[in-house]
DNA sequence: CTCCATATTGTAATCGTTTTCATCCTATCT
DNA sequence: AGATAGGATGAAAACGATTACAATATGGAG
C-alpha cells in the first residue's frame, strides 16, 4: 500500500535515496540508512514488484510448463531446475497446461510480452502447432524443451533429453534376450512425441530380432492408470496373449501389472512387464518394476543452465543434448513360461 | 520488443487508439481497426505485460504454494482450483517451497508487493513462523490455506480441509473393529500440522477403546517412501510387532506394505495396513490399499472460490471450512491373525 | 446548409520504481 | 586555510501501458 514516496517523505530524504538504500545499502550513509529503515518499518513498506519489474524490464521468473502436477516423474527434474535457479536468484513458477492445446506461439509470446524471462517445456504434451509466420524471426525467445522431443516439422528447438528410441530398444531387447517372442507395447498418447519415440524404439528392436509386430499388440494406454488397465485387458483377451508387455511409462506399467494380477495371472511368471522412467513408486511395487531410469535431476540442471545462458545474452544453441539412460533390472520381467497355447 | 508507440506510429494513430483497439475493439472504427491490426501484425507487437500489470495494479495471477510437484495427492485439488480459475480468467502459478522454511510474512509480502493477487497454501509443509509485528495489521492479504491446518498460536487463517483428526479416528476405529489391539502409527513429520492432527485422531481412538499406545509404536515416516520403509522395519523388529499399521498418508502406506512383504510377511494376513488420502496409486497396489479419501477437487474449488471473493473485495472470513471425508475399504486391512505370540 | 448530438480520436497525466546526472557536502592534502 | 577529490544525496527523466478529458469528426434532423 505504502509507496516509496511516502517512505521518503517520512524519512526526510528523496525517493532516490530510499531506492538506493534498498538496492545497494552500501551507497547510503549509515545515518541516513537508519532513518530510512525506520520509515520503512513504520509504514510497512514493501517495494511494488510490478513497478520494479516494469522498470527493470525483467521479472526474474522462469516458467516451467508441465501437463499436470502430481506426476512423480517431474519431481527429480524439478529438483535439478530449482536448485540451479535458486543459486542464480531466479524464481521458478510452474504452469499446468492440462489438456489445453497451447501453440508454440503462445509460449513464445509469454516471453516476448515479458511475463517470464524464459520458458521451459517439461514433458508437456502439447501439439506443437507450427508457428504462424513469425514476425521478428531473428528474435527467438529463450525457450527450451526438457524430456520431450519435438516433431521434425517444427523449428529445431533446443532440448535436453535421453534417447528415448534407443532406451526403448534396450528395454525391448532385454525382454527378447529373456526369451520372449510375443511382446506387446502400451503407448501413451499420439500427442506425445516422447511416447512415439519409445514406440519407434520398440518396433525397431522387434524388427531387428525378426519378431512379429501384431497391430493389435500395440495399444493406447492414455498415460493414465485407467487407460492402461483397459489396454491390458484388451491384450489379455487377445486370442494369443503376449508373454511380455512393455509400457511407455511406469504409471501405465503399474496399472498393467495390477490388471494382470487382478485377472488371476502373475507377474512375471505368466507375463513380464517393463516400464519406463523409474518413478519412485516403481521399486515398491509387487513385484518391483523393471524399467528405464532417466537421470532426472541432471536433465533439470542442464536444461536450466542452458536457458539461463540464453537469458543472459548467450546463445542457447539449436541442438538436442542427449543424456544417458539406464536399464534398471528388478523383478517384473523374467523368462517366459515354458508352455504356451 | 516493439512497443505501442511504434505500432501507433506505423498505423498513423495515437497510442490511445492502439490501446483501445486491443482492449475494447468496439470503441474504434472498423477502418482504423484494420490499420492498427496491420501495424500490429507487421511489428509483431505483443503488449508488454509488465507495463500492463503495473498500470492496472494487478497481475491476474494466483500463486499456489506446494511442497513439491510429483505429489499425486495434489492432482485433484489442483484440478478443482484450475477449473474455477480458468473460468474467472485468473492464471494459476505454482511455486514449490521444497524444504525451504518460508514464513507467513513472506507469503503475505508476496501479495502486498503485488507479485500475485492472491495466495493459496496447499498442503505446504511450512513452519508457520508467527509474523513479526505486522505493520498495517488491518490489511490481511488474500491468502487461504488448503488441506493443511494451522497451528493455534498463529493468526486464525481461513482454510478449507477435511477433519483430519476425526478421519484418522475413523480409520483407527475400523482397525479396532476388525479386532486389532496392537495398532502402530507412522506419522509424517513434526513440521506437518496435518500429520499431527492425524496422530491425535489415532491416539484418541485408541484411548477411547482403552487400547495401549506404546511410545515406540508411533514412528516417523518422513512423508517419504524411504522413511516409511525404515519406520516399518523398526516396527517389525519390535519384540511384539503390531498386527496393524496406520500410516499418515498413502505414500508411506505403500512403502510400508512393500517392506512388510519384503520381510516375508503378507498384507493383510499377517499385518493390516491403512493409509490416508486415497491417491490414485492406492487402488492399484497389491493388495489395494484401504484408506481415507479426501474430496480433493471439491477442496480445490471451495478454496479458490473463497480466495477470489476476497480478491474481488469481499470478505474471506476467518473460519475453517470443513469438507467431508470417506473411508474407502479395500483389501489391505483384515482381521488380525488368530495366533499371536 | 446549419447545427447538434454522438462517435471517434488525440493529448497528456499517471502508476512506482530505477538511474543518470548534477549538486552539495565532507574530509584530506598541501 | 584553501583546493580538491570523492562520497552522499537530490532532481528529474524514463519505462509502456491505461484512461480521463478535450478535441475533432461524422451523421442526421430541421
Amino acid at each position: 500500500m505504502a509507496s516509496i514516496t511516502q517512505v521518503a517523505k517520512l524519512a526526510g530524504v528523496s525517493i532516490a535515496t530510499v531506492s538506493r538504500y534498498i538496492n545497494s545499502p552500501e551507497q547510503v550513509k549509515t545515518k541516513t540508512g537508519t532513518k530510512v529503515a525506520a520509515a520503512i518499518a513504520k509504514t510497512g513498506y514493501s517495494p511494488n514488484s510490478l513497478a520494479q519489474n516494469f522498470r527493470r524490464g525483467k521479472t526474474g521468473n522462469i516458467v516451467v510448463f508441465i501437463t499436470s502436477v502430481g506426476d512423480p516423474f517431474l519431481e527429480g527434474v524439478m529438483r535439478g531446475i530449482s536448485q540451479i535457479a535458486e543459486e542464480k536468484k531466479y524464481n521458478i513458477l510452474i504452469q499446468e497446461t492440462r489438456s489445453n492445446t497451447v501453440s508454440f506461439d503462445e509460449y513464445n509470446k509469454m516471453v516476448l510480452s515479458k511475463q517470464a524471462d524464459g520458458v521451459i517445456l517439461l514433458a508437456a504434451i502439447c501439439p506443437f502447432t507450427a508457428p504462424i509466420a513469425r514476425p521478428s524471426e531473428s528474435k527467438q525467445a529463450p525457450l527450451i524443451v526438457a524430456c520431450e522431443s519435438v516433431s521434425e516439422d517444427l523449428a529445431n528447438l533446443p532440448s535436453v533429453r535421453i534417447d528415448n528410441e534407443s532406451a526403448a530398444g534396450e528395454a525391448t531387447d532385454y525382454l527378447i534376450n529373456l526369451g520372449h517372442k510375443d511382446i506387446a507395447f502400451i503407448y501413451g498418447s499420439s500427442n506425445s512425441t516422447l511416447t512415439l519415440d519409445r514406440e519407434r524404439g520398440y518396433k525397431k528392436a522387434m524388427k531387428i530380432a525378426k519378431l512379429p509386430i501384431a497391430d493389435d499388440w500395440i495399444v493406447e494406454g492414455g498415460l493414465s492408470l485407467a487407460g492402461a488397465r483397459k489396454a491390458t485387458r484388451k491384450l489379455l483377451n487377445h486370442s494369443t496373449p503376449p508373454t511380455a508387455i512393455f509400457c511407455a511409462n511406469d504409471e501405465m506399467a503399474i496399472a498393467c501389472m495390477h490388471q494382470i494380477k487382478t485377472s488371476g495371472l502373475s507377474v512375471p511368471q505368466d507375463i513380464s512387464v517393463v516400464g519406463f522412467d523409474d518413478i519412485r513408486y516403481a521399486e515398491v511395487q509387487d513385484p518391483p518394476l523393471t524399467t528405464i531410469a532417466q537421470p532426472a535431476e541432471e536433465i533439470g540442471e542442464r536444461t536450466i543452465l542452458r536457458l539461463l545462458k540464453a537469458i543472459e545474452g548467450g546463445d542457447i544453441g539449436q541442438n538436442t543434448e542427449v543424456v544417458p539412460h539406464k536399464l534398471v533390472i528388478r523383478q517384473s520381467a523374467a523368462r517366459p513360461p515354458k508352455k504356451r497355447k
